[in-house]
DNA sequence: CTACGCGA
DNA sequence: TCGCGTAGG
Protein backbone atom coordinates (compact mmCIF):
# COMPACT_ATOMS: atom_id res chain seq x y z
CA UNK A 1 0.00 0.00 0.00
CA UNK A 2 2.14 2.98 1.37
CA UNK A 3 1.89 5.92 2.32
CA UNK A 4 -1.50 8.10 0.36
CA UNK A 5 0.72 11.19 -0.73
CA UNK A 6 -1.56 10.95 -4.65
CA UNK A 7 -4.26 13.80 -3.53
CA UNK A 8 -1.50 16.78 -3.14
CA UNK A 9 1.74 15.41 -5.05
CA UNK A 10 1.30 15.91 -8.95
CA UNK A 11 3.36 13.66 -11.60
CA UNK A 12 5.50 15.32 -14.58
CA UNK A 13 5.06 14.30 -17.25
CA UNK A 14 8.24 11.83 -19.21
CA UNK A 15 8.46 9.25 -21.62
CA UNK A 16 11.13 6.30 -22.06
CA UNK A 17 13.28 8.07 -24.29
CA UNK A 18 13.91 10.21 -21.07
CA UNK A 19 14.95 6.88 -19.90
CA UNK A 20 17.10 5.79 -22.08
CA UNK A 21 20.64 4.73 -21.11
CA UNK A 22 19.66 5.09 -17.60
CA UNK A 23 20.21 2.53 -14.83
CA UNK A 24 16.57 2.35 -12.61
CA UNK A 25 16.58 0.69 -9.52
CA UNK A 26 13.13 -1.29 -9.57
CA UNK A 27 11.59 -2.63 -5.56
CA UNK A 28 11.47 -6.42 -6.74
CA UNK A 29 8.58 -6.93 -4.30
CA UNK A 30 6.20 -4.02 -5.85
CA UNK A 31 6.85 -5.35 -9.19
CA UNK A 32 6.65 -9.31 -8.27
CA UNK A 33 3.65 -8.79 -6.55
CA UNK A 34 2.02 -7.14 -9.48
CA UNK A 35 3.25 -9.25 -11.81
CA UNK A 36 1.35 -12.27 -9.87
CA UNK A 37 -1.72 -10.24 -8.99
CA UNK A 38 -1.94 -9.19 -13.19
CA UNK A 39 -0.67 -11.83 -15.33
CA UNK A 40 -4.03 -14.64 -14.64
CA UNK A 41 -6.14 -15.98 -16.95
CA UNK A 42 -9.90 -15.20 -16.69
CA UNK A 43 -11.08 -16.85 -14.32
CA UNK A 44 -8.10 -15.89 -11.48
CA UNK A 45 -5.83 -18.83 -11.93
CA UNK A 46 -2.46 -17.43 -12.35
CA UNK A 47 0.06 -19.38 -15.48
CA UNK A 48 1.79 -22.28 -14.27
CA UNK A 49 3.77 -24.87 -15.73
CA UNK A 50 2.31 -28.61 -15.64
CA UNK A 51 3.51 -29.28 -12.12
CA UNK A 52 1.40 -26.93 -10.69
CA UNK A 53 3.90 -24.58 -9.84
CA UNK A 54 3.52 -20.81 -11.21
CA UNK A 55 4.61 -19.00 -13.74
CA UNK A 56 3.01 -15.81 -14.29
CA UNK A 57 6.05 -13.64 -12.38
CA UNK A 58 8.59 -15.43 -15.02
CA UNK A 59 6.30 -14.31 -17.65
CA UNK A 60 6.49 -10.41 -16.57
CA UNK A 61 10.32 -10.26 -15.71
CA UNK A 62 11.26 -11.90 -19.34
CA UNK A 63 9.13 -9.78 -21.12
CA UNK A 64 9.34 -6.95 -19.51
CA UNK A 65 13.19 -6.83 -18.47
CA UNK A 66 13.32 -7.80 -22.39
CA UNK A 67 11.67 -4.56 -23.71
CA UNK A 68 13.20 -2.20 -21.14
CA UNK A 69 16.65 -3.33 -22.49
CA UNK A 70 15.54 -3.17 -26.28
CA UNK A 71 14.69 0.51 -25.13
CA UNK A 72 18.20 0.77 -23.47
CA UNK A 73 16.85 0.98 -20.20
CA UNK A 74 19.39 -0.60 -17.42
CA UNK A 75 17.16 -2.26 -14.57
CA UNK A 76 18.79 -3.41 -11.47
CA UNK A 77 16.39 -5.26 -8.65
CA UNK A 78 16.34 -4.26 -5.08
CA UNK A 79 14.68 -7.15 -2.77
CA UNK A 80 13.14 -6.68 0.62
CA UNK A 81 15.33 -7.94 3.46
CA UNK A 82 13.83 -8.23 7.13
CA UNK A 83 11.01 -6.14 8.02
CA UNK A 84 10.89 -3.76 10.96
CA UNK A 85 9.13 -4.77 13.85
CA UNK A 86 7.21 -2.02 13.19
CA UNK A 87 5.77 -3.28 10.00
CA UNK A 88 4.52 -6.47 11.83
CA UNK A 89 0.85 -4.99 12.14
CA UNK A 90 0.66 -4.32 7.91
CA UNK A 91 2.17 -7.69 7.83
CA UNK A 92 -0.58 -9.69 9.77
CA UNK A 93 -3.12 -6.83 7.87
CA UNK A 94 -1.99 -7.86 4.56
CA UNK A 95 -1.99 -11.85 5.46
CA UNK A 96 -5.56 -11.91 6.66
CA UNK A 97 -6.76 -9.85 4.06
CA UNK A 98 -5.07 -12.66 1.34
CA UNK A 99 -6.26 -15.31 2.88
CA UNK A 100 -10.11 -14.12 2.59
CA UNK A 101 -9.58 -12.80 -0.61
CA UNK A 102 -8.56 -16.55 -1.26
CA UNK A 103 -11.72 -18.14 0.34
CA UNK A 104 -13.88 -15.65 -1.54
CA UNK A 105 -11.80 -16.66 -4.68
CA UNK A 106 -12.67 -20.02 -4.15
CA UNK A 107 -15.74 -19.54 -3.62
CA UNK A 108 -16.74 -17.73 -6.70
CA UNK A 109 -14.67 -20.09 -9.02
CA UNK A 110 -17.64 -22.93 -7.02
CA UNK A 111 -20.40 -20.42 -8.71
CA UNK A 112 -18.69 -19.90 -11.95
CA UNK A 113 -18.66 -16.32 -11.66
CA UNK A 114 -15.30 -16.02 -13.47
CA UNK A 115 -15.18 -12.35 -12.94
CA UNK A 116 -15.56 -12.54 -9.29
CA UNK A 117 -13.01 -15.13 -9.34
CA UNK A 118 -10.17 -12.85 -11.10
CA UNK A 119 -11.15 -9.80 -8.46
CA UNK A 120 -10.54 -12.00 -5.30
CA UNK A 121 -7.71 -14.37 -7.10
CA UNK A 122 -5.81 -10.66 -7.88
CA UNK A 123 -5.98 -10.15 -4.12
CA UNK A 124 -4.78 -13.09 -3.01
CA UNK A 125 -1.35 -12.82 -4.57
CA UNK A 126 1.75 -13.88 -1.83
CA UNK A 127 5.42 -13.34 -2.94
CA UNK A 128 6.77 -17.40 -1.59
CA UNK A 129 10.26 -18.17 -1.56
CA UNK A 130 9.40 -19.71 -4.61
CA UNK A 131 8.75 -16.90 -6.13
CA UNK A 132 11.20 -14.77 -4.99
CA UNK A 133 14.30 -17.09 -5.67
CA UNK A 134 12.95 -18.59 -8.87
CA UNK A 135 13.01 -14.67 -10.01
CA UNK A 136 16.19 -14.27 -8.55
CA UNK A 137 17.36 -16.97 -11.38
CA UNK A 138 15.80 -16.11 -14.09
CA UNK A 139 17.37 -12.28 -13.75
CA UNK A 140 20.70 -13.73 -12.81
CA UNK A 141 20.57 -15.98 -16.16
CA UNK A 142 19.75 -12.37 -18.17
CA UNK A 143 22.11 -10.66 -16.77
CA UNK A 144 20.59 -8.50 -14.73
CA UNK A 145 21.68 -7.66 -11.26
CA UNK A 146 20.17 -7.58 -8.35
CA UNK A 147 20.51 -6.10 -4.57
CA UNK A 148 19.59 -7.62 -1.23
CA UNK A 149 18.12 -4.91 0.87
CA UNK A 150 19.05 -5.09 4.86
CA UNK A 151 15.91 -3.95 5.26
CA UNK A 152 12.83 -2.41 2.91
CA UNK A 153 13.37 -2.71 -0.30
CA UNK A 154 12.66 0.75 -1.26
CA UNK A 155 14.89 2.40 1.40
CA UNK A 156 17.91 0.80 -0.57
CA UNK A 157 16.63 1.56 -4.27
CA UNK A 158 16.57 5.20 -2.63
CA UNK A 159 20.09 4.73 -2.02
CA UNK A 160 21.33 3.68 -5.44
CA UNK A 161 19.90 6.78 -6.71
CA UNK A 162 21.65 9.07 -3.92
CA UNK A 163 25.14 6.84 -4.48
CA UNK A 164 24.66 7.54 -8.06
CA UNK A 165 24.02 3.80 -9.30
CA UNK A 166 20.45 4.42 -10.51
CA UNK A 167 19.19 7.20 -11.95
CA UNK A 168 15.58 6.42 -10.30
CA UNK A 169 13.35 4.35 -8.55
CA UNK A 170 10.68 2.72 -9.83
CA UNK A 171 8.17 2.05 -7.53
CA UNK A 172 3.89 2.08 -7.27
CA UNK A 173 4.65 3.09 -3.48
CA UNK A 174 5.19 7.12 -2.59
CA UNK A 175 6.92 5.47 0.43
CA UNK A 176 10.32 6.14 -1.66
CA UNK A 177 9.65 9.70 -1.50
CA UNK A 178 9.96 9.68 2.26
CA UNK A 179 12.76 7.16 1.88
CA UNK A 180 14.40 10.00 -0.07
CA UNK A 181 14.61 8.79 -3.36
CA UNK A 182 15.66 12.12 -5.61
CA UNK A 183 13.30 10.67 -8.62
CA UNK A 184 10.68 8.37 -8.26
CA UNK A 185 9.07 6.55 -11.79
CA UNK A 186 5.68 5.36 -11.14
CA UNK A 187 3.89 3.21 -13.86
CA UNK A 188 6.96 1.57 -15.87
CA UNK A 189 5.37 -0.62 -17.90
CA UNK A 190 6.39 -1.23 -21.24
CA UNK A 191 2.24 0.12 -22.37
CA UNK A 192 2.84 3.09 -20.38
CA UNK A 193 3.41 4.59 -23.55
CA UNK A 194 0.56 6.49 -23.87
CA UNK A 195 1.33 9.10 -20.98
CA UNK A 196 0.69 6.72 -18.22
CA UNK A 197 4.56 6.91 -17.43
CA UNK A 198 4.80 9.44 -14.09
CA UNK A 199 7.91 11.17 -12.62
CA UNK A 200 8.92 12.70 -9.59
CA UNK A 201 11.32 14.56 -8.62
CA UNK A 202 11.56 15.12 -4.77
CA UNK A 203 13.17 18.06 -4.67
CA UNK A 204 10.52 19.56 -6.96
CA UNK A 205 7.73 17.79 -4.56
CA UNK A 206 8.85 19.64 -1.87
CA UNK A 207 9.13 22.73 -3.68
CA UNK A 208 6.14 22.81 -4.54
CA UNK A 209 4.40 21.63 -1.57
CA UNK A 210 6.95 24.48 0.10
CA UNK A 211 7.48 21.94 3.05
CA UNK A 212 10.99 19.89 3.79
CA UNK A 213 11.61 15.94 3.86
CA UNK A 214 11.09 15.92 7.68
CA UNK A 215 7.57 17.40 7.23
CA UNK A 216 7.33 15.69 4.53
CA UNK A 217 7.94 12.14 6.26
CA UNK A 218 6.00 13.54 9.62
CA UNK A 219 2.94 14.34 6.89
CA UNK A 220 3.46 10.85 6.40
CA UNK A 221 3.31 9.22 9.60
CA UNK A 222 0.07 11.17 10.59
CA UNK A 223 -1.43 10.10 6.99
CA UNK A 224 -0.81 6.78 7.77
CA UNK A 225 2.68 4.27 7.06
CA UNK A 226 3.05 0.58 6.79
CA UNK A 227 5.23 1.20 10.17
CA UNK A 228 1.96 2.72 12.18
CA UNK A 229 -1.17 3.73 12.01
CA UNK A 230 -1.68 7.26 11.38
CA UNK A 231 -4.10 9.62 13.14
CA UNK A 232 -7.89 9.11 12.49
CA UNK A 233 -9.03 12.15 9.52
CA UNK A 234 -6.25 13.04 8.13
CA UNK A 235 -5.39 12.46 4.93
CA UNK A 236 -3.15 14.32 2.63
CA UNK A 237 -4.71 17.59 2.18
CA UNK A 238 -5.47 17.85 5.72
CA UNK A 239 -2.05 16.82 7.01
CA UNK A 240 -0.24 19.49 3.93
CA UNK A 241 -2.48 22.34 5.69
CA UNK A 242 -0.80 20.85 9.27
CA UNK A 243 2.66 21.56 8.01
CA UNK A 244 1.70 25.29 6.82
CA UNK A 245 0.40 25.84 10.04
CA UNK A 246 3.25 24.71 11.96
CA UNK A 247 0.75 21.98 13.71
CA UNK A 248 2.84 19.08 12.48
CA UNK A 249 4.29 18.66 15.94
CA UNK A 250 0.84 18.76 18.05
CA UNK A 251 -0.75 16.44 16.05
CA UNK A 252 1.96 13.67 15.99
CA UNK A 253 2.41 14.44 19.92
CA UNK A 254 -1.45 13.71 20.05
CA UNK A 255 -0.92 10.67 17.32
CA UNK A 256 1.78 9.66 20.15
CA UNK A 257 -1.03 9.51 22.98
CA UNK A 258 -2.91 7.44 20.99
CA UNK A 259 -0.03 5.10 19.79
CA UNK A 260 1.77 1.76 21.04
CA UNK A 261 4.55 2.30 19.36
CA UNK A 262 7.31 5.45 19.78
CA UNK A 263 6.91 7.59 16.80
CA UNK A 264 10.32 8.78 16.54
CA UNK A 265 11.23 5.16 15.57
CA UNK A 266 9.05 5.58 12.35
CA UNK A 267 10.68 8.71 11.66
CA UNK A 268 14.50 7.15 11.77
CA UNK A 269 12.88 4.49 9.99
CA UNK A 270 12.69 6.84 7.25
CA UNK A 271 15.32 8.63 7.74
CA UNK A 272 17.88 6.76 8.20
CA UNK A 273 16.96 3.27 7.44
CA UNK A 274 20.00 1.00 7.31
CA UNK A 275 20.86 0.32 3.92
CA UNK A 276 23.32 -2.12 2.33
CA UNK A 277 26.44 -0.13 0.95
CA UNK A 278 28.53 -3.10 -0.12
CA UNK A 279 27.38 -4.41 -3.58
CA UNK A 280 28.39 -4.70 -6.97
CA UNK A 281 25.89 -4.06 -9.72
CA UNK A 282 27.35 -5.50 -12.71
CA UNK A 283 25.09 -5.78 -16.32
CA UNK A 284 26.28 -9.59 -17.83
CA UNK A 285 25.15 -11.11 -21.13
CA UNK A 286 22.16 -13.29 -20.82
CA UNK A 287 22.76 -16.90 -20.64
CA UNK A 288 20.23 -17.86 -23.82
CA UNK A 289 20.60 -21.59 -23.52
CA UNK A 290 20.11 -21.50 -20.06
CA UNK A 291 17.01 -19.00 -20.27
CA UNK A 292 15.86 -21.43 -22.30
CA UNK A 293 16.23 -24.52 -20.26
CA UNK A 294 14.74 -22.93 -17.60
CA UNK A 295 11.55 -21.59 -18.74
CA UNK A 296 10.90 -23.65 -21.81
CA UNK A 297 11.72 -27.38 -20.17
CA UNK A 298 11.26 -26.58 -16.85
CA UNK A 299 8.46 -24.14 -16.85
CA UNK A 300 6.58 -25.12 -20.34
CA UNK A 301 6.91 -21.64 -21.95
CA UNK A 302 6.99 -21.30 -25.66
CA UNK A 303 10.43 -21.34 -27.19
CA UNK A 304 9.91 -18.85 -30.15
CA UNK A 305 8.29 -16.62 -27.53
CA UNK A 306 11.51 -17.43 -24.88
CA UNK A 307 13.83 -17.24 -28.05
CA UNK A 308 12.55 -13.86 -29.55
CA UNK A 309 12.42 -12.53 -26.19
CA UNK A 310 16.49 -13.32 -24.95
CA UNK A 311 17.10 -11.70 -28.92
CA UNK A 312 15.84 -8.57 -27.31
CA UNK A 313 18.75 -8.45 -24.43
CA UNK A 314 21.26 -8.83 -26.47
CA UNK A 315 20.90 -5.64 -27.50
CA UNK A 316 22.47 -4.16 -24.14
CA UNK A 317 25.60 -5.91 -25.40
CA UNK A 318 25.99 -4.95 -29.10
CA UNK A 319 24.33 -1.02 -28.10
CA UNK A 320 26.90 0.37 -25.87
CA UNK A 321 29.41 3.37 -26.31
CA UNK A 322 31.81 1.82 -23.85
CA UNK A 323 31.37 -2.03 -22.80
CA UNK A 324 33.48 -1.44 -19.78
CA UNK A 325 30.51 -0.28 -18.26
CA UNK A 326 28.90 -3.37 -18.54
CA UNK A 327 31.13 -6.27 -18.66
C1' DC B 1 1.67 -7.87 -17.36
C1' DT B 2 3.19 -8.40 -22.65
C1' DA B 3 2.84 -10.98 -27.13
C1' DC B 4 0.33 -12.38 -30.76
C1' DG B 5 -3.32 -13.19 -34.08
C1' DC B 6 -7.33 -11.75 -36.15
C1' DG B 7 -10.54 -8.72 -38.45
C1' DA B 8 -11.21 -3.97 -40.29
C1' DT C 1 -0.91 -1.74 -41.20
C1' DC C 2 -3.28 -0.87 -37.01
C1' DG C 3 -6.17 -1.53 -32.92
C1' DC C 4 -8.40 -4.82 -30.06
C1' DG C 5 -9.35 -8.97 -27.62
C1' DT C 6 -7.44 -12.83 -25.62
C1' DA C 7 -3.72 -16.35 -24.78
C1' DG C 8 0.22 -17.14 -22.42
C1' DG C 9 2.00 -21.54 -18.83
Amino acid sequence: MGVKLKDIIQPEPINFKDLKGRAISIDAFNTLYQFLSTIRQRDGRPLSDSNGNITSHLSGILYRNSSMIEKDIKPIYVFDGTPSYLKQETIDQRRQTREESEKKWKEALAKQDTQEARKYAMRSSKLSPYIIESSKKLLTMMGIPYIEAYGEGEAQAAYLVENGDAWAVASQDYDCLLFGAKRVVRNLAINSNLGDLEYYNLKRVLDELDINREQLIDMGILIGTDFSEGLKGVGAKTALKLAKKGELENKLAKLQEESSHDISEVREIFLNHNVNKDYKIRWKKPAKNDIIDFLCEEHGFSQDRVSKACDKLKNLNSNQKSLEDWF
